[in-house]
DNA sequence: CCTGCTTGCACAAACGTTTGCACAACCATA
DNA sequence: TATGGTTGTGCAAACGTTTGTGCAAGCAGG
């Protein structure tokens, strides 16, 4: 049976392992390698096919070119994008990506992490579902890691992130400006960062206004339901709000339909404003007025750190927010 | 200094490598290893926090626990919610996923096969953007395969896909029932067999209600520019459409910018029936009627009989059409 | 003819596992 | 006292690479 390792070329070709080895990673003229035996067993790689086991390579060399995404849900659009752009950044760098859906659960994420070191990964980008960073500090200690979207606080873990306060504050202001003043803040899951800080960011706003008594956040993850849910639910109170803040692109989607339902118009009858910048939200109608996250420049800095560290370079410890931006659509009327 | 490998720990408890192995891999009782032993080992095993590799593990067993995924674009939700699907499956089944995006480029294909292949994947899912089988072929003889979404003519390779001919007469089928006679039909990649398949079944369905001259096909890209495009050309022609059947859900888009654009209403100035089922088309106002697949199945089904393959099972060349679903919501009027 | 440099290649260890085989020690039976 | 089975463990090969070291042959200069 012919078999297309260095072994089998070496012995087919008359020539050392070690020798087809150097030939075969382009190392020939760096030994000195005759031109005869470079021919010869080019031609027999050729032949037989050969594909240089990236798992014995791996082994010997302590690199996989492998790297690991953990993140929340790839169903979720956002998150998709997140992966497609981690996928690319990673794939101009000449790395494969394993990707873990976490589906917002610790134990999945650790589970996956364990899983990711066991393969060797040189490397792990996460979208964090823990409640604290104490164990990815830990597994930090002896593996390049890069926290994206979901940061810690008081941790020393490189991450980059958006500036979620600020977009909290810029999208609240930008409906107070507009003259609301009853404004219900539809938040994802609590204990996240993004969602904290987007809410702090609602309430500066508020209290800069002297709202303070009228801010109202409610739900707790981000999915359509929640947002629908929380929708319904706001507009069976005595007091409804004139305005919405989704803070996600799925919690919008859960809000626009309570609000189809309910009979009410936007803007007209409540205004909304979103998080995420999603493209089908220029389609809805009326377009979305929303706060956009540099997702492609948040995965290349993210990969870029990451890179940092896996070249041993030790100017770790890099944590960066970047800001977002307010997309002014259709869906937020001037109320009097 | 303190190694985590079977080796280390071999040493530090005086047991030799094998026994060492044969314990940490539960394997204890079969060669019937005494208490003390095991104990010692795995106290060991904690202590310097021991993580197997599935290096050595791989290249010894020839076996990796890790399979590759190939789409067409991990941010076409389409592909996104195959992507999910395929991932949880394979973790259910104990298996990891490498993900390629090869952005619809054979080139790009061909390289993503080449390291999986060189990364000695146990199995391949593919939603192949290639012309023809040929090459893909050539790979399943040595490696389990199976495509998904998109098959070939004439191939024993396995496949899931969609019974597409058949969603594209029910949608046209539809329109026409609606009273409908200049239906305009916008296809994706139209050498992909899904695309070629829809229109098949749009043409059936014309030609049975004697509206061959009618017909009109145009495009050739999953994407919002296409749909935008071929809307907007429709329009400035002499006999424009009242109705328009977009193949997927980036051509719907598309459409429907356009359609806004030209300040037309949907459904009263024109119809439309689209492919695919994002959940956000419930949330379009108004909604769109289309024609779902039902994507978690085709993943469910493609990864049993990629296992099948991989435990050797010699049941190959499975080949499944599953029946799409036509969705009626609200994009379709009546046409007198 | 001896020395020393270049050229071209081979040997063998190492990476961390799994596993077939061997084997010593012990015990029970004949 | 042999014989034979059980119990607990170790040896070493194999998986497919990379790479430091060694070395023989050829050649030039003294």
């Amino acid at each position: 049976m012919q078999k297309a390792t260095l072994i089998g070329i070496a012995q087919r070709t008359g020539f050392s392992v070690s020798t087809v080895s150097r030939i075969l990673s382009g190392q020939a003229e760096k030994y000195r390698i005759s031109k005869k035996a470079v021919e010869a067993v080019c031609e027999e790689a050729r032949r037989c096919n050969y594909t240089p086991s990236l798992l014995a390579k791996s082994l010997r060399m302590n690199k996989t070119f492998t790297l690991g995404l953990l993140i929340p849900g790839v169903d979720n659009p956002y998150f998709a994008n997140i992966a497609s752009a981690v996928i690319h950044e990673a794939k101009t760098l000449g790395y494969q990506m394993i990707i873990i859906d976490t589906l917002e659960d610790a134990a999945n994420e650790r589970e996956g992490i364990a899983s990711l070191l066991s393969r060797k990964v040189d490397g792990i980008v996460i979208v964090s579902s823990d409640e604290n960073a104490d164990y990815l500090e830990e597994i930090h200690r002896t593996t390049p890691m890069v926290l994206i979207d979901r940061h810690f606080e008081g941790t020393t873990l490189p991450y980059v992130c958006s500036d979620n306060r600020q977009g909290g504050y810029d999208a609240t202001s930008h409906l107070i400006g507009m003259g609301h003043r009853n404004i219900l803040c539809i938040q994802g899951v609590r204990r996240s960062m993004p969602s904290r800080q987007r809410v702090d960011g609602y309430h500066a706003a508020m209290r800069e206004a002297g709202l303070d008594l009228t801010a109202r956040v409610v739900g707790d993850d981000f999915t359509i339901r929640n947002g629908y849910l929380e929708t319904k639910l706001a507009f069976s109170s005595p007091n409804p709000p004139t305005a919405i803040f989704a803070l996600s692109n799925t919690i919008l989607l859960g809000t626009i339909k309570a609000v189809h339902e309910l009979g009410l118009h936007i803007p007209d009858d409540v205004s909304i404003v979103a998080f995420d910048n999603q493209i089908y939200m220029d389609f809805l109608n009326p377009a979305i007025t929303r706060i956009s996250q540099s997702t492609a420049e948040m995965c290349t800095l993210a990969m870029r750190i990451l890179m940092q560290q896996i070249s041993g370079d030790s100017t770790s410890g890099v944590q960066m927010l970047l800001p977002p931006k307010l997309v002014l659509c259709d869906s937020v009327s001037i109320r009097h």
